[in-house]
DNA sequence: AATACTCGCAACCGCTAATAC
DNA sequence: CGTATTAGCGGTTGCGAGTAT
């Protein structure tokens, strides 16, 4: 890499759209023979009328030999709904946990089938008003005070005022809305049920960043 | 049988982090 | 240290196949 170079894809006179056999094979060729150091050179060097971004996209997604092809089985799809609560819309780093599995695959089968799927069974996005207040009962160690959450979209913030003093952590259990850690930093959450940890400050009170 | 509609997937686009200079 | 470039990521789109009317 360096500056000085012409930017990756020069779009004028290169083929877009879906690949022709041939193109596979000119590619699987190439990549086979020469390896992919240099994306941005590889169409050049393998005779490809396609920008390095489009070769690059068409191997991984597709053409490379350990990829595995068809279904999901029952398995892949629960690592990935444990996965993405983990992790959010982090396709890459959920793909790593699925050999064979690319993260477009994995984008496109959460969007088609397991959003669809989760979205059926539990519910709506906790809007900030609808967070304002928790009660005991959703609180796994607390006294019989309520907390309460208050919510700031100007700061970006959610600060949390605890009445109890005796608190070092809190552990709110809140049913699943997997998207809803999404706007979430610095917590800790266990896949099931869904538990948020939050350690309490001298203060009793808590301030959690959001994304 | 023809047309409209829906769904799933491959590919593209835009952005960002990493890296070379 | 700032800038340019690339690879990689995630969101989105467009097209083809299947299904419904």
């Amino acid at each position: 890499m360096g500056r000085g170079r012409a930017p990756c894809c020069q779009k004028v006179g290169l083929n877009k759209g879906s690949w022709t056999l041939e193109e596979d094979q000119r590619l699987i060729s190439y990549i086979n023979k020469n390896g992919h150091e240099n994306w941005r050179a590889l169409p050049k060097l393998a005779g490809l009328l396609r920008c390095g971004k489009s070769c690059r996209l068409r191997w991984i997604n597709y053409l490379r030999p350990d990829i595995k092809r068809g279904n999901f089985t029952k398995e892949e799809e629960d690592t990935i709904i444990n996965l993405h609560e983990l992790l959010g819309n982090k396709w890459s780093k959920i793909a790593a946990h699925l050999p064979g599995r690319t993260d477009n695959e994995i984008k496109n089968v959460w969007n088609t089938h397991l959003k669809k799927r989760l979205n059926l069974k539990n519910f709506t996005p906790p809007s900030p008003t609808s967070m304002t207040k928790l009660h005991d009962d959703s609180l796994s160690r607390t006294s019989s005070s309520t907390t309460s959450i208050s919510l700031s979209h100007e700061t970006n913030s959610y600060s949390i005022d605890e009445e109890t003093p005796f608190l070092d952590e809190i552990d709110f259990i809140i049913e699943p809305h997997l998207d809803m850690w999404d706007i979430f930093d610095d917590v800790s959450i266990s896949t099931s049920p869904p538990v948020m940890t939050i350690t309490n400050d001298p203060n009793n009170t808590l301030d959690i960043t959001m994304k």
